[in-house]
DNA sequence: TTTGTTATGTTATAATGTAACACAATGGAG
DNA sequence: CTCCATTGTGTTACATTATAACATAACAAA
C-alpha cells in the first residue's frame, strides 16, 4: 500500500492559522493534536512548519514556555526585533509595541551587541493580576 | 538493605561548584554525569539543587540552551536583573555587567514592566567569532 | 523517461523536566 | 527520652519537548 500522500494545505499554514486562532501560546505537541484532523500526524512536521515561520518572523518562539505564538503585529509589518513580556505564574504572554521601549532595545546594537535579526527578548515579568 | 543515606555534601554545593569551574553553560544532565561519582545519582537532584541557586540569584538558566551558569559577578554582588547575551551559532554565552546597558533595562520596571526578582534577560545575538 | 535536488513524511529516539512516593533528619510536645 | 509532625533528601517512573535518520514524493533539467 502507498504511504499517504503529501497534505492538500500546506502544514505552515495550518500551524500559523491555529496559532493566529489560539489566544495563548501554543506547545508543538498541542498543534500536533489540533491539527491531528487535518492530517498531521508527526512531531518533525510541527517542528518544521514552526521553523520556516520563525525565519519569516511571523511566528515567535517562548523559550521560558516550549511554545509558540503568532507574531500579531500589524500585517506585513515586520520588525526585526520582537520583545514580549512573560508572566512566571499565569504564563501569559503579551508582545510589546510600545517603541519608546523596542527602540531602546535596538540600540544596543549601536552599543556592541550585535542582535540577531527577528531576535525574540523575553522579559520575565510577575503580572498584575498574580502579585500576592 | 537500607537505602543510601544523605550525601555528605550537600548537593547544592556540588552543583555550584561544578557549574564555577566550567567555562560554558552545563545543562542539567551535564551536571548529573559530572557529580555522579559524588553521589548524585538522579535528576530531581540536579534539578532542586539548581531551583534554589537560581532564587539566591547565584545561578541562572539559559533558556535557549536549556543549560545552567553560575553568576560571574564580583561575589556577593548580587543584582536583582542580569543580562546575557546567548550566541546562535556557537552557543557561547557572556553575561554583560556594562552598567548602562543594565540600568537601562531596570529601568523597563518604570515604565509598566514588573520584571521578576532575579530576571534573567537573554540577548539572542550572532557573535563576532560567527558571522560569516 | 531518467536523474538529481529539494521538500515532505514516518519511525524511533534523544534531551529536558517533573510527579509521586519513601525514607531520613530534625525538632518540639508530652 | 519517646513520639509524632514537619521538612528535606533520595528514588523510580513518567511527561514533555525536540531531533536524528531515513524513505518517499514532487518537480525541474537534461
Amino acid at each position: 500500500m502507498p504511504r499517504p500522500s503529501r497534505l492538500p494545505v500546506h502544514p505552515a499554514d495550518l500551524v500559523l492559522k491555529a496559532l493566529k486562532k489560539s489566544r495563548k501560546p501554543l506547545s508543538a505537541y498541542e498543534l500536533l493534536e489540533k491539527l491531528h484532523p487535518d492530517g498531521v500526524k508527526s512531531p518533525p512536521i510541527v517542528y518544521r512548519a514552526l521553523e520556516g515561520l520563525m525565519q519569516k518572523g511571523v511566528v515567535h518562539k517562548i523559550k521560558e514556555l516550549g511554545a509558540f505564538v503568532a507574531c500579531n503585529c500589524a500585517k506585513n509589518h515586520h520588525h526585526s526585533l520582537s520583545v514580549l513580556t512573560v508572566c512566571g505564574a499565569c504564563h501569559k504572554v503579551v508582545e510589546l509595541h510600545d517603541h519608546a521601549i523596542i527602540d531602546q532595545l535596538e540600540a544596543l546594537r549601536g552599543h556592541g551587541v550585535p542582535l540577531r535579526e527577528h531576535a525574540v527578548i523575553e522579559l520575565p515579568i510577575t503580572c498584575g493580576a498574580c502579585v500576592p
